[in-house]
RNA sequence: GGAGCAGUCGCCUAGUCCGGCCGAGGGCGCGUGAUUGGAAAUCACGUAUACCGCAAGGUAUCGGAGGUUCGAAUCCUCUCUGCUCCGCCA
């Protein structure tokens, strides 16, 4: 959620940016009309309630010395009357205000590529090249499938399209993968494990921004209004929602498995087959809550240690930064990592590391306080994957597939899955 | 799932039966000052958040939502969370 005193105070800046999404206004127009008459409202509204509450005192003072005080009594049921009425029609502004506002995304950063889409992304750098291949390679969903690892057949059958279920070595290697990121940024870049739970209420999906706007994309479970949560950010950021941290607390780096559930709605057709785009995933996340001046360096150190993954697992990828017109609702500013698939021919999304400034935290209502007192600020809040782990399974059988159907399982995961080949 | 009890200012707690003197008392903690050679102890003062307003100031919040009333921490309804007992269960 943008600032309301932002985009009173600094509109053509804050439209200039939104717009810069090149997707519409998003309301932007309608957040400041509403905001106008919503204002103007409340300060006629509080001058009444004023009123109201000197009255109140009166009342008791007029009886306990036996006065009459009928006629005030009166007067101020009209006065009340009066209150509910335009305290209900401010109720109906504050309403539509928030929901205006909360339907309006993060404004892109001053550096960031403007464009309309993935065209505009601009590649940062590239680390490792694809590997060159002689002999016929396969896509992993046939070396899953012929290694018997992974059943997407069956899958089908007890749940449906876009799920998997892994067997043997593939679920070794899954739940190695797993533990290897784990490992990696809990020992050696800082970040504290988070197991959390995997279903979450609306107050949390509406913090980090999902809700309102892409309820459709998530799956609900209706008796008790929660949702499957589509990624670990959603339980993890909103860990300290309506908090007021210690500065000394900050930063705060932590990770997290679990499994993201998705609809997919929308992307039919696309990616339909093996462990690319599924229901059900596992991924490890990183989140980060900073102080507002080292939000950027943090993003960058986040990359860095998501990008640590591929590297150490030997796998070909590139960085990205997404354009205006590419970025997530939330995001101001935001690094995709994509490893070299071999079957798609092209770099594959991993990892998306984003900066969301203090969008999510006003939301959530993360705030910290400085070590010298003063008023609370918000923090800024980060996250990216680290990695996806489904797709780092399809990359790795890719990657490491040999002519004779075999996969190589890579050095840093070997004593994870306790084999030096998958056959 | 059933029964009972409870949720108040960073923490502990008073207030709720009998609505106004309660944005709210006390203790702890924390901050500033006094005292001291220094410290402990003691004493004084201060110590929530948000919004509106140029300001003075105003408004809101006693788990959350709604209601009764001129007026609600206090009364009513719903709901969430915690604890105890019962049932069920990995």
């Amino acid at each position: 959620m943008l600032d309301i005193r932002r985009i009173r105070e600094d509109y053509e800046t804050v439209y200039a940016a939104v717009t810069s999404r090149t997707h519409g206004d998003f309301g932007l127009p309608e957040v400041r009309d509403i905001d106008t008459g919503y204002r103007s409202l409340l300060t006629e509204t509080e001058g009444l309630k004023a009123k109201q509450n000197a009255a109140s005192k009166e009342i008791p003072k007029i009886k306990k010395e036996g006065g009459d005080a009928s006629g005030l009594l009166a007067e101020m049921k009209a006065l009340s009357g009066e209150i509910a009425s335009k305290e209900g029609a401010l109720r109906e502004l504050e309403t539509r205000l928030r929901d205006a506002l909360l339907n309006v995304p993060n404004t892109p950063q001053a550096d960031v590529p403007v464009g309309e889409d993935e065209n505009a992304n601009r590649e940062i750098r590239r680390v490792g090249s694809p590997r060159a291949f002689d002999f016929e390679f396969k896509a992993h969903w046939d070396i899953g499938t012929d290694l018997d690892i992974l059943d997407f057949e069956r899958a089908a059958k007890i749940a449906g399209a876009r799920f998997v279920v892994d067997k043997g070595l593939g679920a070794r290697l899954e739940r190695s993968v797993v533990n290897f990121m784990l490992d990696l940024h809990t020992g050696e870049h800082g970040f504290t494990e988070i197991l959390p739970p995997f279903m979450v209420n609306r107050d949390a999906m509406t913090g980090t921004g999902q809700l309102p706007k892409f309820e459709d994309d998530m799956f609900h479970i209706p008796a008790k209004d929660f949702f499957l949560i589509p990624t670990a950010e959603v339980p993890v950021t909103n860990l300290f929602a309506n908090e007021i941290l210690d500065e000394a607390m900050l930063p705060v780096y932590y990770t997290a498995y679990t499994p993201c559930f998705r609809k997919e709605a929308g992307s039919a057709g696309r990616d339909t087959r093996g462990l690319i785009r599924v229901h059900q995933f596992n991924k490890v996340e990183l989140v980060k809550f900073t102080k507002p001046e080292t939000s950027n360096e943090e993003l960058e150190s986040l990359t860095a240690a998501a990008e640590e993954v591929l590297k150490r697992l030997e796998l070909p990828y590139r960085v990205v930064e997404l354009s205006t017109g590419d970025l997530g609702f939330s995001s101001s500013k935001t690094y995709d990592i994509e490893v070299w698939m071999p079957s798609y021919g092209r770099y594959v999304e991993i990892s998306s590391c984003s900066n969301f400034l203090d969008f999510q935290a006003r939301r959530a209502g993360i705030k910290f306080r400085r070590a010298g007192g003063g008023k609370p600020e918000f923090v800024h809040t980060l996250n990216g994957s680290g990695l996806a782990v489904g797709r780092t399974v399809a990359a790795l059988l890719e990657n490491y597939q040999n002519a004779d159907g075999t996969v190589t399982v890579p050095e840093a995961l070997r004593s994870y899955v306790g084999a030096e080949f998958i056959r």
